[in-house]
DNA sequence: AGCCTTGTTAACTATTCAGTTAACTGTCAT
DNA sequence: ATGACAGTTAACTGAATAGTTAACAAGGCT
């Protein structure tokens, strides 16, 4: 016994995805070190071994999970095109990315559940800055300066309205359908829902350049294909 | 010992409170039977008596969160007022709720969390209407024929954007926070993001009844006071 | 060759937790 | 009055859990 394994690194990193996945489905309180020790077929002391305690481990994963999120964000480069493309192309990029991992919604709602406190915990995790924001910036000076969107929008604000409208319907799909008494899950729901923030998140950058009236016209345009709303 | 309370219902309401408190607090994994107990100065064995599992106090706990809700909405009767100001009103209305209410959302979140598990054991849930998604149809309604809304407005598209806008900027401010590096529990930040929710709304229910350049005014009016924008 | 360091295992421990049991106590209908 | 029933308690149980220990195995350095 006690064979050594060709690859410590590896060992470490299948536990910290395995981690990643079972403090995602069951949340801190819920998840097992055991489970996670037996589904990465190492010994629980491992565990200990590369992350001290429980609370260690979770936020070892939690980390992992910010830069994953932060890596996926510098993929998307839609800087290139017109500002009103752009900002609908980045709605969709962020629902996107949020639908496709789950698991980081759940991390970030456990976070949230905890008041904070693993996040104080990692220096690392504060100092992940959130490329998103750059990115809307950008697309709002760049309106702004062909005049389509209105001077002095505030990125963090269109970044936490556009973030707000993926992501709560994605973390509360339970809830919400239960107040609706609608399907959320379905792919044409979704793909109103997206339709409708692009929609909103133009009407407000768009809004209120009182001299022209042109850039409301395009955002109207595109939005005549997507208005039966949800 | 075994001395007989003067009233069993009584002691019930207790048990409840008290493990409202401790699921929202804590999750249902994080939350403690002998916790409750101990609180409610009862017995553990008085929440099975009554509740049968952990599971069944959860549900009961989670039916009367869904009750104080819905109650909570009815008192709402912004329906006397003009459209644009009812919907601000509402708007308000909804942030506040839910502000002065953090176990509720910790409650639903807890819920989502779990995928909807506990939602399925209740009919008594599933049979709770919400009462805010009728009064935004009635303002809906009323804007709409009063001329300063367009017509076929979705009120259920309308709730889930106001509702997604209030609830994450409350449910997720901490994640919300190192993204942004803001404080948002401040008064002023949440009184800057509760106008601007309101702007938004009206911004989406005002825009493109292309004869009529009146509504929209009046909104930017309001908007005015507020836009210096968190 | 020998030994220190790093990686690894299996078995153990102490505690904590959801749920159970058995006994007891007032109250109310007969 | 009496006995069934609703309400209540304290003590118990068995399983699960986070964390620990001791022993050991393979490379690399001297």
């Amino acid at each position: 016994m006690a064979r050594r394994s060709s690859d410590p690194a590896r060992v470490r990193e299948k536990i910290l995805k395995l981690a990643m996945e079972e403090f995602a489905r069951t949340g801190f309180d819920g998840a097992r070190v055991d489970r996670i020790a037996e589904r990465s077929k190492v010994s629980k002391n491992m565990l200990y071994y590369y992350f001290k305690s429980k609370e260690g481990l979770f936020v070892a994963a939690l980390e992992r999970m910010y830069e994953e999120v932060r890596d996926q964000q510098r993929e998307l480069s839609v800087r290139a095109h017109d500002p009103i493309l752009a900002m609908r192309q980045l709605v969709e990029h962020t629902f996107q990315a949020l639908e496709s991992n789950p698991n980081a919604i759940r991390l970030m709602n456990e976070e949230n559940k905890q008041r904070g406190r693993f996040l104080r915990k990692s220096k690392r995790i504060r100092d992940l800055y959130n490329p998103l924001v750059e990115t809307i910036s950008f697309i709002l000076e760049r309106g702004r300066v062909e005049g389509v969107f209105r001077p002095a929008l505030d990125s963090a604000v269109v970044y936490m309205t556009l973030s707000s409208l993926c992501y709560h319907y994605l973390s509360n799909r339970y809830t919400l359908e239960i107040a609706l008494g609608k399907d959320l899950a379905s792919a044409a729901s979704r793909k109103t829902w997206v339709e409708h923030v692009g929609n909103i998140v133009l009407l407000y950058c768009t809004a209120e350049v009182p001299s022209t009236t042109a850039p409301k016209t395009a955002v109207m345009r595109q939005r005549a294909t997507s208005d039966a709303d949800a």
